[in-house]
DNA sequence: GCCAACGTTGGC
DNA sequence: GCCAACGTTGGC
């Protein structure tokens, strides 16, 4: 299994809507290398839900419900989505400060890819944010 | 609101 | 195919 980072600014849609919606589409990635990640997710992968703009930090882990399938708002096949649904929040949110403050994820995306907006996250890096989550 | 980082576009 | 200009993202 493989894990992930996904992030969305909470006034467009927020970890909060997410758990009140159960599932959601993930749609609007129009970024070739984040698409490149939503191609190689699975059903049942786990991932990072990071409030960007507003909080900037993770907040809670979500999967994959059905692997990706042409974007419907895209109208070719450029672009794909994934659903997604909520597994369960932090016990503590993680902050990005945080995670640029620990010499062990230095190499994480979030801290070297700023600004990608899906990403890949090592096992290694899962847990140890896991452990930083109080988890 | 500013600005750095980075991706995309388009002229040559 | 290079690279400058421009637009967007996102942290601060």
């Amino acid at each position: 299994m493989a894990y992930w980072l996904i992030k969305s600014e909470p006034s467009t849609y927020s970890w909060e809507q997410l758990v009140k919606d159960k599932q959601t589409v993930w749609d609007g990635v129009r970024n070739y290398a984040a698409r490149n990640h939503l191609k190689a997710m699975k059903k049942g992968d786990e991932m990072f839900f990071y409030h960007s703009n507003e909080g900037v930090e993770i907040v809670g882990i979500a999967k994959v419900a059905r692997e990706y399938y042409p974007d419907p708002t895209a109208g070719d096949d450029t672009w794909v989505v994934v659903d997604v649904k909520p597994v369960r929040k932090l016990k503590k949110a993680v902050p990005l400060a945080a995670i640029k403050a620990d010499k062990r994820l230095q190499d994480m995306a979030l801290v070297r890819l700023g600004r990608l907006s899906v990403q890949p996250v090592t096992e290694k890096e899962w847990q140890i944010v896991l452990e930083m989550a109080g988890e």
